[in-house]
DNA sequence: GTAGCCTTGAAC
DNA sequence: GTTCAAGGCTAC
């Protein structure tokens, strides 16, 4: 595994899904020893603790789970429009002990963490429900799940962590999202993190010195609009046919398709139905709109990619096999081909959109690339192109849906991944799926001898890119430009300190 | 000014 | 009717 070292400035509730490297290194030479650490954290650090100070929380306030006092905190410097300075270095250490000292900080803190302005009331009227509801419903039933994960597997929950700078948790999803024709600047980072498989499958800009004015913005009405409404007619891919075609030799009788093949497709997830639920996703998480005056847009990718991310979860946790394993095994696995796997929906999406001057992304919107090519850095860039010349390759493959079924349980299975409890499963399952796509690669597209090899070969590219996009997040997360409280920070952050 | 508790009222 | 996230009240 590469070396970094990324700042934690994640969510202080975030949950580590995996340990780290102190713990691996315990994992590696003391399992006893770790397994009764895990034990030791399980059980306390499952009460949520405020993500400001740290104490005790009361419920979910102006946009996430915080104490009632910095609830009551933030609800009278919004109201009351308070200004505060810090007489330090703006960095003052808040915790429940300290949180009086420095209220300067503590806002900022406040805001970093993703508290929303909007959500106090300008005219204070009391009562109700405001427009987070759903939002905090999805947090909640994100929470539960996994806390599921963490009960079932012994994976301990982050302390406490004092982010490292303050990141305004705002999402101005619709300001980024202008068409199909007008991508933003951020959209370009589709190419690198974007979407993942067809089957599966979540801003901040820097706060500023925060000294009390706030500007409030009226919510402006935020549509989230597919350009292609009726690409796929409606109809589930996962139990009709494929969303791209089965291109071989159109007339000649249709291959018999191996048992498993089919098994492993009637995984696949509904591809609109996905698309829906993250753009619903995307929308109620943004749910403020309009504070930001210029739209965060690799922000919003990174979103696009969080939520896809959630999707890839949800799929494997549903897949045949992989159910079979136990969540600890899960998680090692997704840890290591989450990356291949968001990279493989973005290249299959890429494939059925055959249009090699733009992108589809995740929500279904298409974004033309040379705008990107013209203001993406040579990363970027280099990513995007690199992404599309797998595209190329695997059209001229003719590679279809249920052989991209196979990769994506390939990816999945991974029998290198250290420390699997049940590692044989994982290989028999690798063995059984290669001899399929095998089998079903070769009656296929006949005239294509060496395709089954030659998708083999892909895999590795697939990988070098993976590994080229997370280098590339992990540089714009130390740039502070990843937002926080996403799924890819703590996919990245797992893999690179403990794989 | 802080923070714990109370009241309110739309959404469910 | 219940829930729960808003604002309000008030002892400190």
């Amino acid at each position: 595994m590469r070396p970094c070292s990324l700042p934690t400035s994640m969510h202080d509730r975030r949950v580590e899904i995996y340990p780290r490297c102190d713990r691996e290194a315990s994992l590696a030479t003391d399992t006893g020893a770790t397994l009764r650490l895990m034990e030791y954290v399980y059980g306390a650090d499952l009460e949520e603790l405020c993500p400001v100070c740290g104490d005790k929380v009361s419920g979910y306030h102006y946009g996430l789970l915080t104490c009632e006092s910095c609830k009551g905190f933030f609800k009278r410097t919004v109201q009351n429009n308070k200004r505060y300075t810090c007489a330090e270095n703006q960095d003052c250490k808040i915790d429940k002990s300290q949180r009086k000292r420095c209220p300067f900080c503590r806002f900022q803190k406040c805001l970093g963490v993703g508290m929303r302005l909007e959500a106090v009331r300008a005219d204070r009227m009391r009562g109700g429900r405001n427009k987070f509801g759903p939002m905090y419903k999805r947090d909640r039933a994100l929470k539960q799940q996994k806390k599921a994960l963490i009960r079932a597997s012994g994976i301990k929950l982050e302390p406490a962590l004092p982010l490292l700078r303050p990141l305004q948790a705002d999402c101005s999803f619709t300001a980024s999202l202008r068409g199909p024709q007008t991508p933003p600047e951020g959209l370009l980072h589709a190419g690198s993190y974007g979407p993942p498989a067809p089957g599966m499958a979540n801003q901040g800009s820097r706060a500023g010195p925060v000294t009390g004015q706030y500007q409030r913005t009226p919510f402006p009405s935020r549509t989230i609009k597919s350009e292609y409404p009726d690409q796929y007619g409606g109809v589930s891919d996962s139990q009709v046919g494929y969303l791209y075609p089965d291109v071989c030799p159109s007339g000649s009788p249709q291959p018999r398709v191996p048992p498993l093949v089919l098994e492993l497709l009637r995984c696949e997830p509904d591809e609109l139905q996905m698309q829906h639920k993250i753009v619903a996703s995307l929308q109620t998480e943004q749910g403020d709109g309009g504070r930001q005056e210029k739209p965060a847009t690799f922000s919003l990718v990174c979103r696009m990619a969080d939520q896809t991310l959630f999707s890839i979860v949800e799929w494997a946790r549903s897949c045949v096999f992989f159910k079979e394993l136990k969540v600890g095994d899960q998680m090692k696995l997704l840890h290591s081909c989450w990356s291949e796997l968001l990279l493989l929906d973005h290249v299959s999406r890429q494939m059925r959109h055959g249009n090699a001057n733009s992108l589809l992304l995740v929500t279904g919107q298409e974004v033309d690339i040379a705008p990107i090519a013209a203001q993406a850095g040579v990363t970027l860039d280099n990513l995007v192109q690199r992404s599309q010349e797998l595209v190329a390759k695997l059209q001229a493959l003719l590679v279809d849906r249920r052989e991209i079924a196979c990769l994506k349980f390939l990816i999945l299975f991974n029998p290198d991944v250290k420390l699997l409890e049940n590692q044989q499963l994982v290989e028999n399952v690798q063995e059984q799926v290669s001899a399929a796509l095998q089998e079903y690669a070769a009656r296929s597209c006949p005239q294509f001898l060496d395709k089954y090899r030659q998708l083999l070969l892909r895999l590795p590219e697939l990988r070098a890119l993976s590994v080229q996009a997370e280098d590339y997040l992990c540089y714009k997360h130390l740039g502070g430009e990843v937002p926080c409280n996403n799924l890819l920070l703590e996919m990245l952050h797992a893999k690179r300190t403990c794989v």
